[in-house]
DNA sequence: GAGGGGGGGAATTTGC
DNA sequence: AGCAAATTCCCCCCCT
């Protein structure tokens, strides 16, 4: 168990003993709905799974060639023209809330995903492999909306969260995708937050257990797809990251070759 | 050149 | 009080 691991699992023990004693609470409740950590059920309900090796997920560590092809940018439905005006209809956090966590940025974000509301402002790109992706045209009012439920005193911008966004890099939580407007969570962040990203770093696997490498992933057909990692340092779950792409721009099969992949 | 998106340094604020 | 996380401000770069 890497120092990540088990970070990542306290967290994820508070938020669950949260959710469990607010088992009761509606998810639906418009006003309040960010307020409280969505029901689990309400969460798995998103997340269409029966057994978790059901679904092919993308990040098989042996095989590099059976990854699912993830959905295009712009194969998106129409839901994003939808207008859901209650769901920015929210009320600022109460203050020195007692045996609670903050409700962090990436949880927030993964509960938006799993919400039909936002659907407008965030989506996913690929939930197999965790990838999503702001709405240009809305990602302003998402990030209001995570600043109002924070409390914020000034408005929260898209790029104020962005930065957010960023720092997240460095651990490994969320990272940056080549793309516009497009993150992807780490495959631990999105099972523990309930979503169906079944396949964890084997133990020895490097990306569980060595913070601080960094990796460019070079991608043939594609370089503007690519993931990578900035300057600073990330953990090593570069495996699953490195792995990832854009259907349409670039073939996964043939993109992720030894040759492809750079260690900076 | 303008605008949008992205990256990051640094200081500050906030909550645990 | 100390720390982690987030916020805020700022500047810069790249791309279209």
């Amino acid at each position: 168990m890497s120092f990540l691991d088990n970070d990542i699992n306290q967290h994820f023990q508070d938020a669950n003993d949260v959710i469990q004693r607010h088992s009761d609470d509606p998810y639906c409740d418009t006003e309040y709905k960010y307020f409280e950590p969505p029901m689990r059920s309400s969460i798995m309900c998103c997340y269409p799974i029966t057994h978790p090796f059901d679904v092919p997920g993308p990040y098989d560590w042996n095989e590099q060639t059976s990854w699912p092809h993830v959905v295009p940018y712009d194969s998106l439905g129409p839901s994003v023209t939808m207008d859901y005006p209650q769901f920015y209809s929210i009320a600022p956090p109460p203050r020195n809330g007692k045996g609670r966590k903050k409700l962090r940025l990436f949880e927030y974000l993964h509960e938006a995903l799993g919400d039909p509301n936002t659907a407008d402002s965030i989506q996913w790109t690929d939930r197999g492999s965790g990838t999503f992706h702001f709405i240009s045209k809305n990602k302003e009012k998402l990030a209001e909306c995570w600043g109002k439920r924070k409390g914020n005193r000034k408005t929260m911008t898209y790029q104020k969260m962005a930065r957010a966004l960023r720092n997240y890099s460095r651990t490994g939580e969320i990272i940056k995708v080549r793309r516009k407007l497009t993150y992807q969570f780490n495959p631990s962040i999105i099972q523990r937050l309930g979503g169906i990203s079944h396949v964890i770093p084997p133990a020895g696997h490097p990306g569980a257990s060595h913070p601080g490498r960094e990796v460019l992933l070079h991608q043939q057909h594609a370089p503007a797809e690519q993931a990578y990692y900035g300057s600073a340092a990330a953990p090593d779950w570069h495996s699953w990251y490195g792995h990832f792409s854009l259907q349409g721009d670039c073939d996964l099969s043939t993109s992720f070759t030894s040759s492809t992949v750079t260690k900076v």
